[in-house]
RNA sequence: GCCCAGAUAGCUCAGUUGGUAGAGCAGCGGAUUGAAAAUCCGCGUGUCGGUGGUUCAAAUCCGCCUCUGGGCA
């Protein structure tokens, strides 16, 4: 069967795979790019830095050497990327998968990166250091409501549907309209201008029972910490000497290990609160799935051979009724 | 065996002179359009250990029982 897939015409389609954190994503997507010759391109926010392998769950060597992985670990501790930045780099490598004859399987966590790359976001430029960091000092020696303030007399829609508490966007709309003149509500009007992903999809996601995916979740961390793994990484990391506010900093896991090595808290509680706030970013992310995911096929099976039973069947027959 | 103190939400505990209960943490639901593993918004989820009694009314007062601490033997 697979090797009649194997020779079969190479679609334009590619295969869209979201689920919350330890579900077996990777797992699945190795499969699925073994059966199907298949490439696995990452859509985590935090896998697509280096340095991180182990906190951040990316697949081992042993693992990317099963099949074709790309965005694993392509950016420096030290850069960002955003959704569309992310965007970008994906449909250039779908792009190069379907001019080599294989079939992208995006594999990820991050809900915006897959609403940014399926319905488009406005092309707004770049924010200026000037802007940002004027704006990132007000906000840290005077708060939200200054933020909040300058916001409603520039940007008055936006500043009506955004919190008060909610500094990151309210940061964001507002570096927008000073940077361009143009309110970003302006700007989220024409959100459908930039590039998106064309062609036919098939939406895959992984929703198992909360219970059992959050007592993996916390497996997981036991093994990453206790044979040193974990720290050694973030002990490498604290050497950079970056900057707290980047992406990298605020991984699940880092700066609780880096209090721990501070010597502000011990071990287990550091491991305590990871695990609590691994336990709500899993939350988060089945939010995402339930409720912007409704087109996926779901699957809330536990082990590899379930999933590939019940995922298969779909793969096989979207790949051979998609027109080239 | 006796004495004392407890037993209230998943956990730790509040609960006035009797009016069927509320905090923190945990948890749950939602949002998410350029650093999203981020950043926010919302929600008490309960045989008040059991059982009899007093009372118009018991988490609250009384009896007995069960369990858990601590003390004395």
């Amino acid at each position: 069967m697979s090797q009649q897939v194997n020779n079969a015409p190479k679609s334009k389609g590619c295969v869209l795979l979201a689920g919350p954190t330890a579900s077996g994503k990777s797992a699945l997507a190795i499969a699925i790019a073994k059966e199907f010759d298949g490439v696995v391109i990452n859509a985590d926010s935090m896998q697509v830095y280096s340095g991180l392998r182990v906190i951040t769950a990316r697949p081992s060597a042993e693992e990317e050497a099963a099949c074709p992985h790309r965005l694993y670990g392509v950016l420096a501790p030290d850069d960002f990327c955003s959704a569309a930045r992310w965007r970008d780099m994906a449909l250039a490598e779908i792009a190069a998968c379907h001019a080599a004859g294989k079939l992208p399987i995006i594999c990820g966590g991050t809900g915006l990166y897959f609403e940014i790359l399926t319905k488009g976001i406005a092309q707004i430029p770049p924010i200026s250091d000037a802007v940002r960091g004027e704006l990132r000092e007000l906000h840290r020696l005077q708060g939200n409501q200054v933020i909040y303030d300058r916001l409603a007399a520039k940007d008055p829609e936006m500043a009506e549907k955004l919190n008060l508490g909610d500094s990151q966007r309210l940061l964001r709309a507002l570096e927008v309209v000073e940077e361009t003149g143009v309110p970003l509500s302006e700007w989220q009007r024409k959100s459908s201008e930039g590039p998106v992903l064309e062609g036919p999809r098939l939406w895959l996601a992984l929703s198992p029972d909360r219970n059992w995916l959050y007592e993996r979740c916390e497996r997981r961390l036991d093994w990453m910490v206790d044979d040193g793994a974990a720290i050694a990484e973030i002990e490498t990391l604290q050497k950079l000497n970056l900057d707290p506010a980047l992406p990298v900093m605020k991984a699940l896991g880092v700066p609780e290990i880096s209090a721990y090595l501070a010597g502000e808290i011990d071990l287990e509680t550091a491991k305590d609160r990871i695990k609590l706030y691994t336990r709500r970013y899993a939350k988060r992310q089945m939010t995402w799935v339930r409720n912007k995911m409704g087109e996926a096929k779901t699957s809330s099976a536990q082990d590899l051979e379930s999933l590939r039973e019940e995922f298969f069947p779909f793969i096989r027959h979207f790949l051979l009724t998609t027109p080239e």
